[in-house]
DNA sequence: CGACAGGCAACTGTATACCGGTCTAGGATG
DNA sequence: CATCCTAGACCGGTATACAGTTGCCTGTCG
């Protein structure tokens, strides 16, 4: 227990540090983002603690970052809870997205260097998902895909960030499916050539598209919670 | 210093407890709101401590919702700081929130119990407001307003506000002047019209002129950080 | 046999003391 | 004058302690 203030010791680039609360709060974040904590699940404190080798500061830090985004609720005893969506929930905060999304998109375009940075690297990520269709690497692709086309380090791409975060578990749910998945990259294509061509209206209906299809497939995955 | 759990003893219906952490939060977060703490303030921690009579723990964990909700940015081993907005950051959340507003507005008229619920209290907000043309509680009135036409509860609700605690410092700047505040009440009237009729293009369009005039005042005011 | 009071264990929120790491202002040094 | 160095100031983190809640377990009593 004497590890105190791990610094990376990588190359003489990575200069952000991560303090241990940074690490458990990635750590729990992807553990509920991948659905290993379930939702209405409580949380210990203590036991987070010793699993992750750091004392109760460091966690309760990271568990209220995680309160603020609303992936833990505190409950009437003051305990943390994973918070649990309905499927309204759910279909609303996707809905929510699939309008932050043609914002964000809009906006990207519109921004200084966007063809020269951002663009390429939606290129790629879109290659990276042809590549793999099956793997584990997908979700990363889409993900930093999406992340793409929003424009990073605006505003709102944190905030979709945000709600990506709420309902990731979920999503989960819809996308494994070869067959949709194949569907995924021509309306990412889709999308990149409407952004690439510049044209607002194409834009905001390719996003809308990709973003109802995978709606539809939510719903039709029925309300359990 | 024995303040510990304190109790709302008020009725037997306020469940929900207070952890001293909370009031911390509210404490910083509505000094920044109200500008009393510049952006790019450093925040010491055992001062802040002092000045509110807690100790360091609830101190370090407010301010850690805080960078979540980006009100405060952290880098390790230096202090925590408020966060400061370039006027172009200020006006993609001022149009970010427009966006959301229409979305949540929306969202909300179609939803059990807003007529009977939310919407008299949008009401009551508007007459509120009619009534403090120059007082203290303008402010309050307007957030009341949002709130209420925003489906309170809602997703999306929780978002805006987040959105709203962000620019709300800089959104003060534009409001004070009266005949700006005369306009504002022809503006809300036309949006609570509009709600009320179901109209959503008219919806759309209403919120709309709202957030876009105080976006010109906005824009106005100038690029001071 | 069931209801109920008391007690205990498990947790949380908070306080306090302390340590090592990091940053920075300002003085010493060349 | 630029550069280096050093002494706080401050932060992240650990360990420990303690009060207040809650839930559960249990023994008692009707």
């Amino acid at each position: 227990m004497k590890k105190q203030a791990v610094v990376a010791e990588s190359g003489m680039k990575a200069v952000s540090r991560q303090t241990l609360g940074d690490h458990v709060y990635e750590q729990v974040r992807d553990a509920i983002m991948r659905g290993e904590i379930a939702g209405g699940t409580e949380i210990n404190q203590v036991d987070l603690a010793n699993r992750l080798g750091v004392s109760r500061v460091p966690v309760r830090e990271a568990l209220r970052r995680l309160q603020a985004e609303r992936l833990l609720e505190a409950n009437p005893f003051q305990r943390f809870v994973v918070t649990k969506l309905s499927s309204e929930q759910v279909l609303e905060l996707y809905d929510l997205r699939a309008e932050l999304e043609v914002f964000a998109a809009l906006r990207a375009r519109r921004r200084e260097g966007f063809v020269e940075n951002e663009l390429p690297d939606a290129r790629a990520a879109a290659k990276r998902l042809k590549l793999s269709m099956g793997g584990e690497e997908w979700l990363q692709a889409d993900i930093d895909f999406h992340r793409a086309i929003n424009g990073r380090d605006s505003a709102v791409a944190s905030i979709i960030d945000e709600v990506r975060f709420r309902i990731y578990r979920y999503l989960h749910l819809a996308e494994p499916d070869p067959a949709r998945r194949k569907e995924v990259l021509v309306e990412h294509q889709a999308i990149l050539d409407a952004i690439e061509r510049g044209d607002d209206a194409e834009i905001r209906e390719t996003i809308g598209e990709h973003v109802s299809h995978t709606r539809d497939r939510l719903t039709k995955l029925g309300s359990d919670s």
